[in-house]
DNA sequence: GAGCGATGACGACAATTCTGATAGTCGACG
DNA sequence: CGTCGACTATCAGAATTGTCGTCATCGCTC
């Protein structure tokens, strides 16, 4: 069984997040603040902690420094209010294992749990991370590097470079991309598609590296750079 | 059993509605252009068209008019290309019941195929349509009249306002909001929800007319003119 | 009833998504 | 090899969505 230890002072998301969880069958510790939340974790069995930044007395950073000052196993989720980027570096320099923006759903927070476990539990740091040429992406944290610097991709233009990662080499034909990028099932004349792949062209390809290809009439492919020539 | 013809001239289409209606439990027939749909219908046996506007030599609206000519019942349901609201204004005035417009999605198909066929099952025209004095809301078409003249709200305008009236009179807290319209499920500081609070009350309120109150601290609550005092 | 803190309304703006138009490119065919 | 038509690339712009900051308003306390 898994236990997630929740550290958040207001009670409303501590009793949302016990609910959740519960009901995905996790176990659950409840914690107000840092203090409750450190000796949780020194009595042992907290397989995952889920951290509010915004504490009062203890906030979640120094929650995070003490608790990595003697573990530095036990996998912290982040909770950050809004857009702080500075907070999301400081966190993960701080090794938390990922953060997760308010607002969120439980969709989203269930589904960075699982990620986070998968990868601590497989022991070593394996991330679904895809690969091609320069080009990295880490479907779990959502980001992507190409050359080693980081791309900012908006959602959908993720969603479809994540899918010719997928099938890299192969032929993604048109109607594929429709239904799984737009969930479109039926043939249409919309150029939301060709408009895409625009986007995704400018931002990742440079120079010698232009691995996204026009299959005309059919749809496109990602090459890896073996087989480009 | 329910039996549905899908008429249309291009194979993939019709290939992909087959399959996906067959999945969904219905028995289907195709035709690939008016005349065929034609002797179809008059075999008997047909609960609702599918019908693509755009075909060679006979296209969906002629096909319309001539089935119109001799059968009045059989639902029919409007494939049309792109935008094109004369074709929609010609459609309805023949006597379609729907219109999809492309692209679409199965959900989508799926959705307005049950919606018809729930219609013509109970009889007359009763689609669901939501009322509060002189706000009409066709949830079906998804379109929306105030004072008899039709308003323009964008998808998660809408959505909000169908939420409110399906609770009109009663108090909906902003965490149900959040959840049915945003689909967030914690708490947060965003204030998306405000804005289209805004946005919906700038394009229905007027003058003498303003149902939409604030319950301070807890939501908002649609008033019907009864009420309202 | 004045002052105050919390809450809401809303304008300004930024990012994203999608459409429609235009220009360019490919490949088939003569 | 040139032409044509179909397909693709890209731009500009509209619409939508969401954020932030400011000001107004509410209700409470003194």
């Amino acid at each position: 069984m898994t236990t997630i230890l929740i550290v958040d002072d207001e009670p409303g998301v501590r009793d949302l997040l016990h609910d959740a969880l519960e009901n995905a069958d996790y176990d659950t510790e409840l914690a107000s603040n840092g203090a409750e939340a450190l000796d949780a974790v020194r009595r042992g069995n907290v397989d995952l902690c889920i951290v509010d930044i915004n504490m009062p007395v203890m906030d979640g950073f120094e929650f995070l420094e003490r608790l990595r000052a003697h573990d530095t196993r036990t996998p912290v989720l982040m909770l950050s209010a809004r857009d702080a980027p500075d907070d999301v570096a400081r966190g993960l320099r701080f090794g938390a294992d990922d953060y997760v923006r308010k607002p969120f759903s439980l969709e989203e927070i269930l589904l960075r749990i699982s990620a986070i476990l998968r990868r601590s539990r497989s022991d070593a740091t394996d991330e679904l991370v895809l690969v091609c040429g320069p080009i990295e992406m880490n479907v779990d944290r959502h980001e992507i590097r190409v050359d080693g610097r980081d791309v900012d991709l908006s959602a959908t233009e993720f969603r479809l470079l994540e899918v010719l990662l997928e099938r890299t080499d192969r032929l993604v034909t048109r109607e594929q991309l429709l239904r799984e990028v737009w969930n479109i099932d039926f043939d249409s004349e919309t150029s939301v598609l060709d408009t895409y792949i625009s986007y995704v062209r400018r931002k990742i390809h440079h120079d010698d590296f232009a691995p996204i290809t026009t299959v005309r009439g059919v749809g496109f492919k990602l090459m890896s750079p073996d087989t480009q020539r």
